[in-house]
DNA sequence: CCCAGTGATTAACAAAAGATAAGAAATAGT
DNA sequence: ACTATTTCTTATCTTTTGTTAATCACTGGG
């Protein structure tokens, strides 16, 4: 626990540096948490709003349309994980997320979290960095699903500093990331070897 | 001036309630400005890193590709204008926003509100409200893009809260928004219309 | 070592989108 | 009111994707 709190503390601080005071707020909040290939996190999970903070493993995080799974978005280790905007508005979840691999969660409630918003600028300040971190990342993913063709995409996850994903993730759902089916996605691997 | 410090303060409350005290630690840092049809915001602006409030008038964001300009999101009254992923990262953006009428703004830099994050905890929520909203509305975007067709997508805006973009801004530009080229557009609302 | 199950590829066809160009409709300016 | 521009639609053709289904490749269990 006492190792695994030091991770989650090194990826809070590359957002704002911690006084000791400060990292004992959450402290108490915490709680560990093992999923099992396979095993739901965000679903069960979505009214409770928790946050979680991925020590060991990958996740997948997808919506259900038509009973068919889209996979929009992978977590890797280090990173949070959680339903952010279904924890901001407050509004059920319409996504679930899953476990890929055994995974080992560091988790926290969103609700412990806005409290600590109420009672500490600092903390105040690493939520609106997350928010903000946050947004970067969907503005860069909505230009680019406007602006690149599918395979542009294709080739900038293969170029871009998104290795993790090519390496470790099954294709059927790199092409829900994509915005395209799994066929169409191997024909995009077929057309750039003939190049 | 008063009058529309006044709609600016009216917007701001839809995220803090702000005291006077509160209020007037912006006040000094506002600027009005004008623009006419066809004059552009951000571009110039964007090392500025201006952000603008608007009071009168309708303005589209775009990028610009191969030398194509690709529309993807539209700006009305009552709303925040700015290239607000350039102010957070500080790297010059990479598009540019144009007054599709004139347009009258109120304007302050985000440097002034960098300032007042530091400085209160309020205006630090403020901050962190706007980012989660922005991150709302991305990920809401993504997911269109992603799950729905560009006729699904094409529905949505029709049937959707979106009714100023049908009814205020050009075909060629909403095409755009939905990520196809303007020609698509016209033979889906064909297609619609033969239903 | 074989077999079942899953994931990836390939094939064939239908539907949709992109590109380009030409024509119709709407708008703006004089 | 008329012309000039711009915007929207329509048409044609090519390219790409979706869909469905069959095949191939890989993996893990017995």
């Amino acid at each position: 626990m006492l190792d695994s709190a030091t991770s989650l503390r090194t990826a809070i601080e590359r957002f704002v540096k911690l006084t000791q005071e400060e990292w004992e707020m959450l402290l108490p909040c915490l709680k560990e948490l093992e999923l099992q290939k396979g095993e739901l996190f965000a679903k069960e999970v979505a009214r409770a709003h928790l946050v979680g903070f991925l020590l060991e493993g990958n996740m997948r995080h997808f919506y259900t349309k038509d009973g068919v799974e889209q996979t929009t978005y992978f977590y890797f280790e280090g990173h949070f994980v959680s339903s952010y905007i279904s924890c901001i508005t407050g509004k059920p979840s319409e996504l679930t997320i899953e476990a890929l691999t055994d995974c080992k969660l560091l988790t926290f409630s969103y609700t412990d979290m806005r409290k600590l918003f109420d009672v500490s600028h600092k903390w105040e300040r690493f939520g609106r960095l997350i928010a903000e971190y946050l947004a970067i990342g969907l503005e860069e993913r909505m230009a680019d699903l406007l602006l690149l063709s599918p395979e542009e995409r294709y080739i900038k996850l293969l170029e871009g500093g998104k290795q993790k994903i090519i390496e470790r993730i099954p294709q059927q759902y790199i092409s829900g990331y994509l915005g395209i089916t799994p066929v169409s996605l191997s024909r995009i691997r077929q057309r750039l070897l003939k190049k």
